[in-house]
RNA sequence: CGGGGUGUAGCGUAGCCCGGUUAUCGCGCCGCGUUUGGGACGCGGAGGUCGCAGGUUCGAAUCCUGCCACCCCGACCA
């Protein structure tokens, strides 16, 4: 486990810095908690939003674009939402600047242009899609609606924290109108599933499926599903939600749509969710303190292929064995990159590749030649074996399975080492505080309990479990009965 | 917004208490040469509004005042 990533004390910014993020742009504080993805880190995402999106289509699912300002009055429709985000948002007051007449050279704004109506740089979108929804829903016949939008949102948030929580943010929201509770029901379970699937086989992220409590619930939801990821520092992230929003957007802008009886009804909705911050669970999850290690899955390049050589005749020779290499591994839909540059040293080479946590390094020189062999080093486990160059084919694809299998499991491992049944408040304590991870403690269901235990602890509940048996207990802090556990954590 | 801290080259820093030649060192960067199986080495070089503004002084990175920014803790964080 890295500490330059884990530990709020120490500098972990600079760690990201090099690898793929740039975090503060300038010394303006406007663009404070921003981010800029560097070429490497947006491949990365990329390659995420790729498989996103083709879960998306597979389940149905089309994408569209809303825009960026929310009129206030719209923002404030749903009332709870409004509520819940008013605090970190952006709000445009004006449309122009002109020449400052007291400040040569320097712009100011137009008193002249303040807008009639405040815009608000959408913290989420639900209120401009509803009102957009309005339009497009009159009948059962225009149901359902199931479109995503790929966007970036703004949340001004007091304490920012790269990928976690940067005041600009890349995601993608769904938003979806049926006609019936349950079909809405199945969305968000349908949703929140394929974000379980996603993070677990393509990031090698396990995580927990369950239900926020009412406290932790997103603003103007009913019920908000998540699925819950554990870092190597025993603190929990939130991957991603899925929201089931009732009628409660629907009525507040509206929506409404015959049924099949001719009977007008108020729409059902949900909405779900996954940003940037996945990138900081990968991150979190996988990384050493030699730097990022990508599963095959995500990796903009899954194998590197290093040539060692003292002139120009061996590297001649070499590039003709990589090319033939490099052929045979694409057409085997394997991304290969042959690390050609005479800039770098081979050492120097290993080490940036190894940053950047491409999942196999290739590294050919003289002797393979000689012996018709190659160098296989694996990222995930830092270790090295000489192969004969007729198996590099087969090698390696088995070799991208195994290490994206093993990714995961390395992490399960950690993950399920690190759920601890607790029974005492004192035990609670005591394990939160030294070894971390869930908690998996009896809650007697109230919002009170839950407050005060934050309160004492930091800890808050994550969620609670969908595969949650049943279990006759007392609640850890009120001795109250309770029928099951849940999971607390400390929490990004 | 409350408490604490820090601003010196792209990054990290010394110098500040006790004012005094041309502001220190490392990494990185550029050039030449030798190197190349785990972050090369030698020589040469470039790069600075010492956060900003004002004050004290013959003289300010250093002392004083004000401002700004950032970091940590707290409040906040679907």
């Amino acid at each position: 486990m890295s500490k330059n990533l884990t530990s709020r004390s120490e500098d972990y910014s600079k760690w990201y810095n090099e690898l793929v993020v740039k975090a503060d742009l300038a010394e303006n504080s406007a663009v404070r908690g921003c981010m800029v993805i560097k070429p490497y880190g947006y491949a990365i995402w990329e390659k995420m939003q790729a498989e996103l999106d083709r879960m998306f289509k597979e389940t149905g699912h089309q994408n569209a674009y809303f825009p960026l300002f929310v009129p206030k009055s719209l923002f404030e429709a749903e009332e709870k939402n409004a509520e819940g985000f008013a605090k970190e948002c952006a709000v445009v007051t004006h449309y122009r600047l002109q020449t400052d007449p007291d400040n040569e050279g320097k712009l100011r704004v137009d008193p002249q242009a303040k807008l009639e109506e405040e815009l608000v740089v959408r913290p989420t979108s639900e209120a401009i899609i509803w009102n957009t929804y309005k339009g497009w829903i009159q009948s059962y016949r225009d149901l359902p609606i199931l479109v995503n939008q790929w966007a970036n949102l703004v949340r001004w948030e007091m304490r920012t924290r790269l990928f976690l929580r940067t005041a600009e943010f890349l995601w993608q929201e769904g938003h979806t109108a049926h006609a019936t509770r349950e079909e809405a029901w199945e969305e968000t379970k349908l949703m929140n599933g394929v974000y379980a699937k996603f993070v677990e086989n393509f990031m090698a992220i396990p995580v927990i499926q369950g239900m926020k409590t009412e406290s932790e619930r997103f603003a103007g939801a009913e019920e908000t599903m998540c699925i819950e990821a554990l870092m190597q520092d025993g603190k929990a992230l939130q991957a991603g939600t899925s929201h089931f929003l009732g009628q409660n957007f629907a009525e507040a802008f509206d929506v409404k749509f015959t049924n099949k009886d001719g009977k007008q009804d108020y729409v059902w909705a949900t909405s779900w969710g996954v940003s940037t911050r996945l990138m900081g669970a990968l991150i979190m999850t996988h990384s050493d303190d030699k730097g990022l290690v990508l599963p095959p899955n995500l990796a903009p390049n899954q194998v590197v292929i290093v040539p060692i050589y003292k002139n120009d005749e061996q590297l001649e020779a070499i590039t003709n064995v990589v090319n033939e290499i490099t052929s045979k591994l694409r057409a085997k839909t394997i991304s290969v990159k042959f690390d050609n540059r005479t800039t770098f040293r081979p050492g120097a080479k290993f080490a940036q590749h190894e940053l950047q946590g491409v999942p196999l390094r290739i590294a050919i020189g003289p002797k393979d030649l000689e012996h018709g062999t190659v160098e296989l080093a694996r990222r995930d486990t830092l270790t090295k074996e000489i192969i004969a160059i007729d198996a590099i084919e087969e090698t390696v694809v088995a070799l991208m399975d195994e290490i994206q299998e093993s990714l995961y499991n390395r992490a399960l491992a950690y993950r399920d080492s690190h759920v601890t049944e607790v029974n005492s408040f004192d035990e609670f304590k005591t394990v939160l505080k030294t070894k971390g991870g869930f908690l998996s403690a009896h809650w007697d269901g109230t919002a009170e309990t839950e407050s005060k235990i934050k309160e004492l602890t930091k800890a808050t509940i994550r969620c609670i479990p969908l595969d949650n048996k049943e279990e006759e207990g007392v609640c850890v802090f009120s001795g109250a009965s309770s029928k099951q556990r849940v999971l607390f954590a400390k929490a990004y």
